[in-house]
DNA sequence: CCACTGCCGATTTTT
DNA sequence: TCGGCAGTGG
């Protein structure tokens, strides 16, 4: 009977993937054939079936939603007594398993308990200053581009010292200079960054057979998703790990859209000579989208050399054949797609229409014009939640509390709120910590030795006392708790309200926001050692992203980045800018390999389309503020055996006139800064101008005085306006 | 410590 | 075009 449920609905390469359960497995999932189906049955399999008890299963992804998502769908498939023990096989991405490992054992490879996960931006923010300490140019050096490289490296495996001996090129040479000295900060502050979670876990497993062999007789079973975007520490990682043989992993090398990243193709299209016994199993069976979809995809992406052959069947009937629309611009083109989706509307939920480009900045024609129709719509990713000033300068708080040594989060709270505590005075502090080789914490319980003013000596014995007083009583409060108090004491509100009194019931409810999640991560670890939960929370948004929390009920279309569509379908598929420099990218022209990427990427936005699939391009369009209309169509869209029609005309597009927009919401909009207080309009309001009558605020851009609104108004269309001079009254709906 | 100005640069960004 | 920065001046 159990096994009815676990094996029954599963094709035969499914049913093949699901009950290979001894030795590696190469499972090729292509598109929307059921790949998470697959892996969750494989481990519905093993504890029902083979009875391997729940603690010995690991399960990585790259992703917490994905990690998330199927262990929800382990627990449908468990029998009702069995829901408990289910729990306990560990579901991680590669970075929270190398976390979990190194809190634990990281001692052994001189990681502390409680060290300090570094996000990109941190790392950026710290190679600056080292950049500056070597009196190397920041302009001429980008301080982002040095980051790449120094993660490129850690994720290669290679130390600084290769890259030393491999750099070419002056930028290269200079993180080679930055690497180390980058990495000694690091250790300085006990803080990793995303990329060192990976490779410290390596060095640890290197260091202490014994652990190796105890995590590899406890994690006996392990699979893994999305394996076409491992990169060579995650795979050293698993080939340690997965020794005895019992790998399965599971992915897709037309959909390896991540070598930017490290990510390397070659870990899947050499599985089997890496594990020379592996069996391989491809499923080529589509439950997603029609066959006319699927034409064009195979189309398209056979022009891959670099893969391994297969080719989708689609199960389902065959559909409304795709169609390619020729916007005379980009205007013209987000006119389309707004019709399409209107028109779409009346058969699918917005929620059930996506928007994928190729670059963030693309999304704005389109918002603009959904806001003008009022088509509701949410942009994935952008600016997160915990990128948000008031978000990071709390965390950083608790970061010092949990972890003294880190030197960047106390930088960062230095002197906010202000304090009056200046750029000398900080710069004094690390000095002191520098030649001392004393974090700077330690540096300010000693104040009274440094030489600065009385009155700045009261400062910092102020923020001393603070500091203290906030980890003294860490120990007997909730995270939430502690929160609050460190919003107390530093009198939080009245800083956000001071620096930034338009934006402040934004921000002031972004503060809400964090006790919330602090209230659900105490629910969920139920915790004790409160220094310990102090250091999971950190954690915990340290390795979430934005698209964590993304409220998917909400019924908006989704515009997203090609690469934010990954794992994803929806009914209808909008791929816009299908032009030669924007998809393929300019950048990839020269390479060969890139440009595969490149049609990878392409071949990913194709097959998310269920049942419709519009791909867009124009003639002219506007590149840097620069009108060009020398736009070629991709050749993606030539090799898909898609004549491009003619030129469409411009379409004046008919204002709609009715109710709000939806794009703006706290989460994905948060964008509307003081002048959206300062003048009572935000974007996607219906207004009125004194001369040219009624419209729709489609964007805001600069600040204060020369904040100016983009405005399409009924009669005279889309014109810019100075808000300061503009008298624009809001229309109520 | 801030506000202003002028310059540069501009893919993608699972963690 | 536009946003992020470094450098400047009050």
């Amino acid at each position: 009977m159990e096994t009815q449920s676990v094996l029954s609905d599963l094709n035969p390469a499914q049913k093949e993937a699901v009950t290979t359960v001894e030795g590696p497995l190469l499972v090729f999932a292509g598109a929307g054939s059921g790949k998470t189906r697959v892996i969750t049955h494989r481990i519905a399999y093993l504890l029902y079936e083979i009875g391997i008890p729940p603690d010995n299963i690991l399960a990585v992804t790259f992703t917490n939603k994905a990690a998330r998502e199927m262990q929800t769908r382990l627990l449908r498939l468990a029998p009702p007594d069995r829901e408990a023990s289910d729990r306990s096989v560990f579901f991680a991405t590669y970075h929270r398993f190398c976390a979990w490992l190194l809190r634990a054992y990281g001692q052994v490879v001189g990681v502390q308990k409680h060290f300090t996960i570094f996000d990109d931006a941190d790392s950026v923010h710290l190679i600056r200053q080292i950049l500056k300490s070597f009196n190397l140019d920041s302009g001429l050096y980008r301080p982002a581009a040095i980051a790449a490289m120094i993660d490129r490296a850690k994720n290669d495996l290679r130390s600084p010292a290769d890259l030393q001996s491999q750099a070419d090129g002056p930028v290269q040479k200079a993180a080679a200079k930055v690497f180390p000295e980058y990495d000694r900060r690091l250790r300085e502050m006990n803080a990793l960054d995303f990329s060192d979670l990976l490779v410290f876990a390596v060095k640890l497993l290197d260091t202490s057979p014994a652990l190796l062999r105890q995590m590899q007789e406890k994690f006996a079973y392990i699979l893994v998703d999305e394996y076409q975007d491992t990169n060579i520490a995650q795979y050293s990682l698993l080939r340690k790990l997965a020794a005895h043989g019992n790998l399965c992993v599971v992915g897709d090398d037309d959909q390896a859209i991540y070598s930017w990243r490290g990510a390397d193709i070659r870990n899947i299209l050499s599985f089997e000579k890496d594990f020379p016994n592996a069996r391989v199993v491809k499923l080529e069976e589509n439950y997603r989208s029609t066959q006319g979809i699927l034409d064009i995809a195979y189309q398209v992406i056979r022009h891959n050399r670099d893969r391994a052959d297969k080719r989708l069947q689609a199960t389902r009937h065959s559909g409304q054949a795709p169609m390619v629309y020729t916007a005379a611009d980009g205007y013209d083109e987000a006119a389309f797609v707004a019709r399409q989706v209107r028109e779409l509307s009346s058969e699918w939920a917005y929620s059930d229409m996506a928007v994928f480009y190729r670059m963030t900045a693309q999304s704005r024609l389109i918002e603009e014009e959904f806001l003008a129709r009022a088509i509701p719509y949410v942009v994935v990713s952008g600016v997160g939640f915990y990128e948000r000033r008031e978000v990071k300068d709390l965390l950083a708080y608790l970061r010092v509390i949990a972890n003294p040594a880190d030197d960047a989060a106390f930088t960062r709270i230095l002197n906010v709120p202000k304090r009056g505590i200046g750029e000398s005075t900080a710069a004094l502090l690390r000095e002191s910590a520098r030649s001392a080789g004393c974090s700077q914490l330690d540096i300010l319980a000693r104040f009274d030795s440094i030489d600065v003013s009385p009155a700045v000596k009261k400062r910092l014995h102020e923020l001393h006392d603070l500091l203290t007083d906030l980890r003294n009583s860490s120990a007997s409060l909730s995270v939430e708790e502690i929160l609050r108090r460190i919003v107390s004491v530093t009198d939080f509100f009245a800083y956000l309200e001071k620096t930034d009194p338009a934006g402040f019931d934004e921000r002031a409810a972004n503060v809400q926001e964090l006790y919330t999640v602090a209230q659900e991560f105490a629910r969920r670890s139920g915790g004790s050692d409160q220094t310990a939960s102090v250091t999971g929370f950190v954690e915990e948004l340290s390795l979430l992203t934005d698209a964590d929390r993304l409220d998917p009920d909400a019924d908006r279309v989704s515009l997203m980045t090609l690469h934010a569509a990954k794992g994803l379908e929806f009914s209808a598929v909008f791929l816009i800018g299908l032009e030669e420099g924007s998809l393929p990218h300019a950048s990839a022209f020269e390479s060969q390999s890139e440009l595969e990427e490149e049609r990878r990427l392409c071949y990913v936005g194709i097959t998310r389309a269920k049942d419709r699939l519009f791909l867009s391009h124009a003639c002219s369009r506007r590149i840097y503020g620069e009108s060009r209309d020398d736009i070629r169509a991709s050749r993606f869209l030539e090799e898909a055996g898609l004549p491009e029609g003619e030129p469409a005309r411009r379409v004046s597009s008919d204002p709609t006139g009715s109710i709000r927009s939806g794009g703006s919401d706290r989460i994905e909009r948060m964008a509307l800064d003081e002048e959206t207080a300062a003048y009572g309009v935000s974007p996607g309001d219906r207004i009125r101008h004194p001369v040219f009558g009624a419209g729709v605020l489609l964007r805001i851009s600069g600040r204060a005085e020369n904040a100016t609104a983009m405005v399409r108004f009924d009669r005279v269309g889309k014109k810019r306006l100075r808000l300061a001079n503009a008298r624009l009254s809001r229309l109520d709906e």
